[in-house]
DNA sequence: TTGTAAGCGTTATCAT
DNA sequence: ATGATAACGCTTACAA
């Protein structure tokens, strides 16, 4: 047998013959519609329809040098700061008429590296990278020397790109502000300052809302990773201790931390959220919403940073060699909630 | 200007001048490195070093006729099941040297539809779908006529593609059945079967084991969605009754369900959960974990559903027309948790 | 291993 | 609009 002769992949050509016009024809209803008929546009769609063409967009792509595709490599989709941010990234890019693909580096810096890879060789127009943080100052942007046009999100200013983050010294600030209005002055904090350069920057601004404030002390208690069983164990701490050696108010540096902090006062009766320990979180993660005893939070603008960073680039792509990185910080909003607030009611 | 002198993005031909070897071998190290001397193999990752080349996909793809990458079409990856999908999907494939590309339809038919449309333009190698689920018995498979291989996950059997799914029914029996078994005899089951189709395979299973039982009565209380806020509705509908009338067991059709329906207890002290009240939820979604009463639920395989759709896809891939489609259904677990056993302790 | 060359399915340009 | 044709960057086959 030669070759299967059923069913081979339409090409233009088949299209243009089948509709009776010519191959550029074709490619022109395609690509600059305005540039056609109505009637042989028609008859052009039809013919589509009718074979079932479906572009080849690797041909598109090498022959025009372009490709209206983005990728989005995001370092932890199960968190819902970072898939709020592809939604944003998406809505955005779909109002240019931009495709948005993902890949998940699920916090691993290999695969993060192996999908900006993956997405230089698909040659796509540019991307969008929520890096695998660390506690260095620049995350060790862009891998290879290759011209991949990237904007990082949840990042601080470096010279090797364009990005937008959001102020987590400000949100430490806003934090430790808050609990102190409330009166506590006895304030600890939960999550390692070395774990990530975030948390790093959230404790410096919990210690400035304290600098701020002579009468209120702070108080740090690491933790191994931020997750619920580390928050446990922040919790369980705490109540190892005398009543009089306790906080009356902890900062932790992740919802997780906090969201376990707060089950393992709720599992005594020994101490009251918010009466006695005031707690706060950080990342209005949806994982960690509607917990037995809602906690404040620090919000962070999620799809607004998506929509923000994809707008810038569109702005890189679009001015070439003239561009110029910016870069663009958002603020982080306090949720007050029943952990720090009780219930009006 | 005739043209930005400064930095071309090298190509093949750049890479073996530059290695002083033919351009076929570069091709032949990069794609069969078995036919190439380790001296000659060893010249060119350095000339491909030096200048920084990526080779392109898109070229690859148009001149071999095969894509390494898969895409994958998920319905929602703010649910931790769908997300466990694309973990187990992307180990598998990595162990082949097969790259995942994410698309998140959100729930939005057009969204998928589009997503699917873009796969096939790529002409990637096959691709994963997680439909929207709608109350219809086959989720209108594959959009157009094109030979887009298609493994269906969390989907029913269907004459159309390869799929794998997860045993609904049962889910629905074991939830019901170890409400009986602890002795519950006014169930209620809170969702609405015709919402989507597991919901109503949850029911029947659910069904089936009360028919099991003549002392087990079962009442339908339906829901618009199966958000927390929905569980929180039917949560002050049961304490509106009085305690008489109330179920003494609830079968959610969803964890964020129930969760919002023992959020609504909690608040109040009329009802204990499990004392009063057992609830179950279904899907082991993580957004409704460690609650302040940790909610039993049936913990469908997600990382094995990936894993196994991916593996089904290549065999798909490599059989080619003698290809038939293959059905798995896997099995759901039930996770006892406190909010039908109490602690132990 | 080399050197050559025919595709792969588009885009884009040209004269008609 | 057409018809023809040169890229685009790579894979693959072939003869040397």
């Amino acid at each position: 047998m030669a070759s299967s002769p059923d069913s081979r992949v339409p090409r233009m050509e088949d299209v243009a013959r089948e509709a009776g016009v010519a191959l550029g024809t074709v490619s022109n209803v395609l690509n600059r519609p305005q540039k056609v008929s109505p009637k042989v546009q028609a008859k052009v769609h039809k013919a589509i329809a009718d074979l079932g063409f479906v572009p080849n967009r690797a041909a598109r792509v090498l022959a025009a040098g372009t490709s209206s595709t983005i990728g989005f490599v995001v370092v932890d989709l199960s968190n819902s700061f970072f898939l709020d941010m592809t939604r944003g990234a998406e809505r955005e890019a779909a109002l240019h008429g931009l495709n948005l693909l993902l890949a998940n580096s699920d916090v691993d810096f290999n695969r993060e590296r192996a999908y900006l890879e993956l997405f230089a060789q698909e040659r796509v127009a540019g991307v969008l990278l929520a890096p695998v943080t660390t506690s260095q100052p620049v995350p060790t942007a862009i891998p290879h020397a290759f011209p991949l046009h990237t904007v990082l999100l949840n990042s601080d200013a470096t010279e090797d790109a364009c990005t937008v983050g959001v102020d987590n010294e400000l949100g430490g600030y806003l934090a430790a502000r808050h609990l102190i209005e409330l009166g506590r002055s006895r304030l600890m904090f939960a999550g390692s300052p070395d774990f990530a350069r975030p948390v790093g920057q959230r404790f410096a601004g919990v210690k400035r809302a304290i600098d701020e404030v002579p009468t209120v002390g702070l108080e740090l208690m690491p933790t191994d990773e931020v997750q619920a069983e580390d928050g446990r164990a922040v919790g369980r701490a705490v109540l190892d201790r005398q009543p009089s050696e306790r906080p009356d108010g902890i900062i932790a540096s992740a919802d997780l931390l906090a969201f376990g902090i707060v089950q393992a006062f709720l599992s005594t009766s020994e101490v009251r959220v918010p009466q006695d320990i005031a707690v706060t979180g950080y990342d209005n993660n949806r994982a960690a919403w509607d917990s037995g005893v809602p906690i404040t939070t620090l919000a962070q603008p999620g799809e607004e940073s998506g929509a923000v960073a994809m707008r810038m680039l569109m702005d890189e792509l679009r001015e070439g060699r003239s561009h110029v990185h910016t870069h663009t910080v958002l603020s982080p909003k306090l949720l007050v909630r029943e952990s720090t607030v009780p219930r009006s009611s």
